[in-house]
RNA sequence: GUGAGUGUAGCUCAAUGGUCAGAGCGCCUGGCUGUGGCCCAGGAGGCUGUGGGUUCAAUUCCCAUCACUCACCCCA
């Protein structure tokens, strides 16, 4: 009999892990409110059609890395394979368009993705993502990646680089599309067979960011994006870059930055780790204004970003664990175990943080427990009744306390 | 989806084609004459990932499968 495992590519969080799951999402949620952002909560899992629209045929995501299914009723299902979708699906469902204005919705949520797992990469992760509806100027592109920085400067994490280019709109992309494409046909010889094949024929844009050194080097005088730009989108891309000064956010242009999903417009960007893999990017996102329309709802802009959790817990440092126990309640012998269990009752009810020794535990056993439990008081519980042994077990001070009185030395201090 | 490496006690790792597969740490019990973190002694715990094959004999060789790690691809 062969036991069963967390599914490939999952992994379980211990309580060492959550204490430090839940003080980064603490964090993140401070920053985020400090920001004006309320949060969003959907169903892990959506129509798959909501994101065969979204994402388009011909990503990756939608062609190959779906967890999809068929539920009893027949629907076609999809665990969310990212999140911005569902929260446009949500904000078109409750009419928040027609109630104007504008709208910065935020979500924590784990989405699914059919990869092979390796470093950085998981089939279930965790994703902290922004939304921005109705608000075109290009400083709310810039109000949303200072609060990516924001965040990750509350987990601590530093030596990131963020990389910014513009994709332009419908306007002019088609327009460079052709003349990247008239460019690398020139010289196919030069390009990889994946570059001169299917991205050649189905999405260009991909050739600028291909891994492979000939191609990187075949493309390094290829026809830029940013010189490409309509006036509109240009006026746009240089507003962002003067407000990125204004908060003095230093980044690094990347015309080859280009994002997989057909629905980005204009501004996109990435923070990456400056010595990380291929894995690292912390944060992805930009604008994507036409993307509530293309779900049937109202033209209305957007922009926003996904930041991956797992990656950013690994990139952010180490902090030491604050010990969470108050006190440690022994037994120094079998009978007086039930008058330990009570006096420990008392302390936990009167707020004081305690474990007590394990039932029929020796006495050493105990100690050697309430050593590594990092309480910082022992209480020695003998049988009968009257006090009991208080120890300092940072200064090995003991001392005799009455029953009832170990309650008031160690509850915390009310307000 | 492609490629490479790994899979032996709870953890980190040894070992050999052949009698009972080892160590350190951890854990349990006890001692240091009723109180922890040091030290000492003893003890529990492995069908050597799973399924086949070769062989008189496999943990060790071969195949498959699963998982993990790393890279490609793609992304967070």
């Amino acid at each position: 009999m062969s036991r069963i495992e967390a599914v490939r590519g999952t992994q379980d969080l211990l309580p060492e892990d959550t204490a430090r799951w839940q003080e980064a999402e603490r964090r993140i949620r401070d920053v985020l409110t400090r920001y004006g952002f309320g949060e969003i909560r959907t169903p892990v899992f959506e129509h798959a059609e909501l994101f065969r629209r979204s994402l388009g045929l011909g990503s990756d995501v939608v062609a190959k890395e779906m967890y999809e299914f068929t539920d009893k009723g027949d629907r076609q299902l999809a665990l969310r394979p990212e999140g911005t979708a569902s929260v446009v699906r949500a904000f078109i469902e409750h009419s928040l368009p027609q109630k104007g204005g504008r709208h910065k919705l935020y979500y924590v949520c784990p989405v699914f993705r059919y990869d092979r797992p390796q470093k950085g990469r998981f089939r279930e992760h965790h994703q902290v993502g922004v939304e921005v509806f109705g608000n075109p100027a290009p400083s709310q592109d810039v109000e949303v990646m200072d609060l990516g920085d924001a965040i990750l400067g509350a987990l601590g994490v530093s030596g990131f680089e963020r990389r910014i280019n513009s994709n332009g709109d419908p306007a002019c992309r088609p327009a460079y599309e052709a003349a990247l494409r008239a460019f690398v046909e020139g010289r196919k010889d030069r390009f990889c067979k994946d570059c001169a094949g299917y991205r050649l024929e189905h999405n260009v844009l991909r050739v600028l960011d291909c891994k492979v050194e000939a191609c990187r080097a075949a493309t390094a005088d290829a026809p830029k994006l940013v010189d490409h730009l309509c006036d509109a989108c240009r006026a746009h891309h240089e507003t962002v870059l003067a407000h990125l000064r204004t908060l003095g956010l230093d980044v690094v242009p990347d015309p080859r930055l280009v994002r997989g999903l057909d629905y980005y417009t204009r501004t996109c960007f990435e923070y990456v780790p400056k010595d990380a893999g291929q894995q690292g990017t912390l944060l992805g996102g930009g604008r994507y204004d036409g993307l509530v329309e293309l779900l049937g709802g109202p033209p209305t802009p957007g922009v926003g970003f996904g930041m991956g959790l797992e990656r950013v817990l690994d990139a952010a440092p180490r902090e030491p664990a604050a010990p969470s126990l108050a006190a440690f309640v022994l037994s120094t012998s079998v009978d007086a175990y039930p008058r330990a269990f009570r006096l420990a009752q008392a302390l936990r009810r009167a707020g004081v943080a305690c474990e007590l020794g394990q039932e029929g535990k020796s006495l050493n056993s105990q100690l050697r427990a309430s050593g590594s439990s990092g309480a910082g008081w022992a209480v020695f519980v003998a049988p009968g009744t009257g006090s009991v042994g208080l120890k300092n077990l940072a200064t090995h001070v003991q001392e005799d306390v009455a029953e009832g009185e170990v309650a008031g030395r160690l509850a915390p201090a009310k307000p």
